[in-house]
DNA sequence: ATTTTATTGTGATTTATTTCCCTATTTGAT
DNA sequence: ATCAAATAGGGAAATAAATCACAATAAAAT
């Protein structure tokens, strides 16, 4: 039986990531469930379970070996194998997201980005070139890039998506206010940063 | 009974709104729930279920007005009522996210931004200003600013979290991949990007 | 006027997720 | 050597979320 990771599985094994990142740091060698539990607030046992699905066994009265499991989720998220990425809009989000060096440490690998405004094309930003859209077709084809990072204005979203799709584009992670419409061999990925912060804040009151 | 608003349907909720902004662009009155739910992959039960929340009824054969709905959503989201936040670090995420004018449409005002790097201080963003860190704790007082978005580098998030909540900082929106300590009364969310990045690329394979 | 069709609203069912609880194990203390 | 304490592992129960199924209704077609 194929375990399929859920969202919310995955998005606590990058946060428990976050907490072995940082017992790394002070030398701890250890680290158990109802340690891992209390900095999120959830229960230990689900801690363990998630630990299960990682195939990583941890010891009575001790717990779990924090280097080998580290290496239990990078391997399990598929940190070590890189996805190539392209950033269409280079505005201000896109030219963020292309600096943001936590992606690479993550398995996320942005090859290039892309605009329609001759004067954003050519410019380099973190070691990443920005090229004319026109260019993309080709380099998608050459680089074998199927991931594509949505972050044009709202009002472009769905013409620029019908282009990605058009230049085979699988993937789209979409940071435009926009519900695409995509064919069904296409996943879309819509990044709802408003929406999480209208839930956090409103939660506890 | 008191309905609590999960973050599932709060994302949800967004989604639609998202679709009733692009109705309301193309002039169409009236929208069906089976119509949404096709263009998010959902059931349309489901859809039924999220509007029934929102206290609107919809007519049978026709649907829900695309006007009337889209300002339910907006009133249960709480757009109206605007909630002021400040940005904790003055880098690219920072600035980036200082100039995305799509977060005062939802609620959300930026009122400044805070570093502790000299250079930066002064510097106008969106009409936003970049504040010396230490400035904080008073304008926070002034201003009524009881949430912080965090987008320090990973190093210095905990001990700039430990301030902003000597500063009375109630809510942390933590784009920084850290789980930050914090006491009981002092809500974080993790802006967990590169999960959902992983869950997506992951998810249909 | 009657039938067909599309849709809402909602109870029942199913599926997914989390929490609870107990047993076995290991370590350290007595 | 024995006991106490902390923890993993995992089945059972509880809770939450999504889907299914269908009656009621309203518009459009015949």
């Amino acid at each position: 039986m194929k375990i399929q990771l859920t969202d919310k599985i995955i998005k606590r094994l990058t946060l428990y990531h976050c907490i072995l990142f940082d017992y790394i740091e002070k030398n701890i060698e250890f680290i158990s469930s109802p340690q891992i539990a209390k900095l999120l607030n959830i229960d230990d046992s689900q801690v363990r379970k998630d630990i299960k699905l990682l195939n990583n066994t941890g010891k009575c009265k001790v717990g779990y070996e924090v280097k080998c499991l580290k290496k239990s989720i990078e391997k399990t998220l598929g940190f070590e194998k890189p996805k190539n990425a392209f950033i269409i809009g280079a505005g201000n989000l896109g030219m963020a997201l292309a600096k943001y060096t936590n992606f690479q440490d993550y398995g996320l690998n942005i090859m290039a980005l892309f605009d329609n405004d001759k004067r954003k094309v050519d410019v380099i930003v973190n070691f990443k070139k920005v090229f004319d859209v026109e260019k993309l077709p080709d380099l998608a084809k050459k680089l074998n890039v199927e991931i594509a990072i949505l972050t044009v204005p709202r009002s472009y979203a769905q013409e620029t998506a019908d282009f990605l799709i058009k230049s085979n584009i699988k993937y789209i992670w979409n940071f435009t206010p926009t519900v695409l419409k995509v064919p069904n061999d296409v996943i879309v990925w819509n990044e709802n940063l408003i929406g999480n912060f209208l839930h956090f804040t409103s939660s506890h009151n």
